[in-house]
DNA sequence: GAATCCTATGTGATCTTATAACATTTCCAG
DNA sequence: CTGGAAATGTTATAAGATCACATAGGATTC
């Protein structure tokens, strides 16, 4: 099991409560390696597309539809939401991004690449959202679904609560 | 681990590929045992919201909060939002609904009186959503948490798939 | 290199889901 | 029976998502 924290603040070094990290170049690095992977497969990372990944990873937190539209419409795109509804749709079937559906919003993906069946830690207080990343959904879903005969395709999984970072505002 | 389905008929006897029950006495059952529940806990069981947790009861799978709307329309109850919003938010809050998140809707809980995190399997072909039934929402998100000290407050776990009883219908 | 087709983007309109704000009523405690 | 809290009603609007159709870009075929 592996863990990956996103954060509200812009720095370049974020606390996360448990992980520091680069931003400017893990933003960087993410690119690059989805323009690799998109080659590969064949798929095309268009600009818009492209550049919804790029707020996503940059901002590194769960961003509404809106949101994204917003930044793209500064950013000399269209301002209609399916120009954004579309793009998040190729990255999220591609993998590249998650839909948080407690939140109706949308981060990129902390583990591209891997086919995977993602669970999410979404703190109330600051926002943050964590995507744990293992074998299988798992456990409670697999094990009803192997008793009733239920065929899963797809899975959500998520937890709301308080990030270590915040534990102590959340006490006070 | 136990399992309750519903399904989009309206029989009295339902064939849900895995379980049948007499719905009438089931729903009647929930409503007085709610009744019950509210009395010992002094919480007001007003007319508004025992008619919704009716209509979920009866219907039986995931009602979006316009279908309940139109519904307390037809019943003689106001029209607007916000007393459908209300009234679920209270059979919600005190654990006798539940949002499906990943459909922006709302179902009866299938074991009421039980402090639970609810797991959902949703057939996307029938829309029947089965509520499984578990001590702890479990593993990925457990482990994930105690890792990086996330507080868990609540849990999100929905599958999307095939239910056994429209697994034919998938392949045909 | 032009014609064609498929994919992607732009745009306007509309639909669904959800909440804010405030007035009115109901219920219960004192 | 009255004052305050909780619940309901209603208007308006915010937020999220999709439909339908026009236009533009890229690749393939001839």
């Amino acid at each position: 099991m592996t863990t990956n924290v996103s954060s509200k603040d812009a720095n370049n070094t974020r606390a996360l409560g448990f992980q520091r990290h680069d931003h400017a170049a893990c933003v960087t690095e993410a690119l690059s390696s989805t323009d690799a992977q998109c080659a590969v497969q064949g798929l095309r990372l268009t600009p818009v597309r492209r550049k919804v990944l790029e707020f996503l990873l940059k901002e590194h937190r769960a961003l509404g539809a809106y949101a994204i539209l917003d930044l793209l419409r500064d950013a000399g795109f269209g301002s209609q939401p399916p120009v954004a509804y579309r793009a998040l749709e190729f990255l999220v079937e591609n993998g590249f991004a998650h839909k948080i559906e407690r939140l109706n919003a949308f981060v990129a993906c902390a583990h591209p690449g891997q086919t995977h069946s993602p669970a999410f830690m979404i703190c109330r207080i600051c926002d943050t959202v964590a995507e744990a990343q293992s074998g299988l959904a798992g456990n409670i879903l697999d094990s009803a679904a192997q008793a009733t005969g239920f065929q899963i395709e797809c899975t959500v999984v998520e937890a709301e609560g308080v990030c270590p970072s915040c534990v102590d505002k959340a006490n006070a």
